[in-house]
DNA sequence: GCTCGTCGTCGAATCGCTTCAACGACGAGA
DNA sequence: TCTCGTCGTTGAAGCGATTCGACGACGAGC
């Protein structure tokens, strides 16, 4: 691989000034200018990572954390997050450095092997095992998903809390009053997964306050967990008629099984989704929906960590507001 | 942060000795040895991973292209390659650097600038426009899929022409004279993606030696397009009594349009997947599946870029064998 | 005509690690 | 007792960039 020094010999000049041509902080005469970039396509030169690295104290990667769960799973959500950090950070020249959450100390490794310049954590629970740890490091972090305490941290997500309280508005506006939560897998809620949580405390919130009957049920992303989870929220709120639904994975099941109970969407029941909208498309039939931006979440992650790399900032917890889309799934309830 | 020269000074012995604890590549007295690792934990130290890529021209980091289009479609198949290749990586105590195929420079700019050690590239199509860059590199790749010239360039894949024959004769044994092929969408098929073109070529080749009628539909990951394609399948083979699916998205569609069309699987109609087996779960019946292992050839991948970045190796095709999984919904054809 | 500031370029120091050649101590073999 | 090897350790030379201070040339201002 050539050199920045045989760039500079082939050009006749000095490295320096190839490294300025590069930089472009100082100035340049015009055919100096030409002659290095001249040199630079002819011996295809690009300058060695580790080398400026050390210079600079900077290696224009982030890493990104991501649930190995969900690779697994296949959540849409998690997919799409992650495809707006690596656009967006494409865009601000960064490159990223993928990581799966089994290992804790691998956050450590990479801050303090000084490998990234920022970390973005996914899938942040309640009291995560990781916080401390991101708190005392030199590198700027961007947490997906709010904790308990922030501990002066940066968070971004969707005001699940919101998109709570606005989905009972939405089904109580149709006239709904017996309405159920079918929720993330139990074992999300049971992590503390913070997507999961908050969204629970915002539907009881506004359920509670405008006097809606309601059940929050755990949902499994298999078809007779699914059905399971239909059954037994139809038991829990005797005269149900509206469903709304936060599991991207178990919607499909949860549809077939409204299928074979005989109810129709929306004249027996309405159904509400919590998910990416792109999501639909995938689906029997058009349902209304709370959009997950996971793009969205995903970009301004990757700005805010850039915003942090470049000057200190404070910490800052954003909370995107949520949007419904209505796409004919709820419906007034039936008469009785 | 601390570096090897503070460990040094804390612990009274120079610089090198510390790399060489660290390294084990000479002999350390154990009380040296000792006095090091305590500086060393004392002082939170980790090599700077810029610095050490600068002198041994490692990088301890592999790059993974994954397709765009596949993180925003949420195919299962990609990630779990990309799990695998995640987990392996680190098993192996490499990093993985992710990037998405959208820029096709992006391949050089990280290998060039010593970014990474090796290269692994998902979703390789048949004339794919990456692979001059790629045999140019100072650095192995490894290329997950086969195109038409490997130009000594390493591949892996699950044998996707012997899964389409695998698929074929299966059904044949099952008494089926008239299937279909329900395959990748067409954009798939037209770039030349070389999973959807190569069990094509399988299925088609075995239909004709053993004198199947048979058609080739692609198949789109919609309800309403997965309907179509159904349709198609039975206009263009007449007496249609089985079908093979190689496209994981659609599946629930297609089980959808045949239960629309009151046919039963497998009384009335057989159906065979290829997808990875886990996928079975989220699906309303079990299907029999030819597996596509897609954890293992992730892992696969990461081993064979690892043995390459030892020492040079020839370049080497690995055709996974397809297997067969068997959960009943193939059966003998309806007798008419 | 002299001085001063600006512009363009250069040389050298620096970043933090690895590794090679060298060297002292010490034990074994003659 | 002397020599030779081995073992453990060190100092210094890279690796390939960035960046700071310095310096010559040249134009402007007096």
């Amino acid at each position: 691989m050539a050199t920045i020094a045989d760039v500079a010999k082939l050009a006749g000049v000095s490295s320096s000034t190839v490294s300025y041509v590069l930089s472009g902080k100082r100035p340049i005469s015009g055919p100096t200018r030409t002659r290095v970039e001249h040199a630079i396509r002819e011996l295809d030169f690009s300058p060695h990572a580790g080398a400026r690295a050390l210079a600079t104290n900077r290696t224009n990667v982030l890493g990104l954390v991501v649930p190995l769960r969900a690779l697994e799973t296949n959540s849409a959500t998690v997919m799409e997050i992650v495809a707006g950090v690596l656009t967006a950070a494409r865009e601000h020249g960064d490159d990223v450095l993928v990581l799966t959450d089994e290992d804790v100390a691998d956050v450590h490794r990479l801050a303090a092997g000084s490998r990234v310049d920022a970390l973005i954590l996914m899938d942040v629970e309640r009291q995560d095992p990781r916080l401390p740890v991101l708190a005392a490091l030199r590198q700027p972090s961007i947490l997906i998903g709010v904790p308990s305490r922030t501990r002066e941290l940066s968070c971004i997500d969707l005001d699940f809390a919101a998109a709570g309280r606005l989905a009972v508005r939405h089904l109580a506006e149709h006239g709904h009053t017996r309405v159920a939560l079918l929720g993330a897998s139990e074992a999300a809620i049971a992590r503390g997964a913070n997507y999961a949580v908050r969204i629970i405390d915002g539907f009881r919130e506004e359920a509670g306050r405008l006097g809606v009957h309601h059940a929050v049920v755990p949902l499994e992303d298999t078809y007779p967990q699914a059905a399971a989870a239909v059954a037994r929220a139809r038991a829990e709120v005797e005269g149900l008629t509206a469903l709304l639904v936060h599991n991207e994975g178990a919607l499909p099941g949860v549809l077939d099984a409204l299928a074979r109970d005989g109810l129709r969407v929306p004249e027996d029941v309405s159904v509400l989704a919590v998910s990416p909208t792109r999501l639909a498309a995938h689906l029997p039939v058009p349902l209304s929906v709370i959009d997950v931006p996971a793009v969205e979440i995903g970009r301004t992650a990757v700005a805010m960590a850039v915003d942090r790399q470049q000057r200190p900032m404070a910490a800052e917890t954003r909370l995107l507001a949520p949007r419904l889309l209505e796409h004919g799934s709820c419906a007034a309830p039936p008469v009785p």
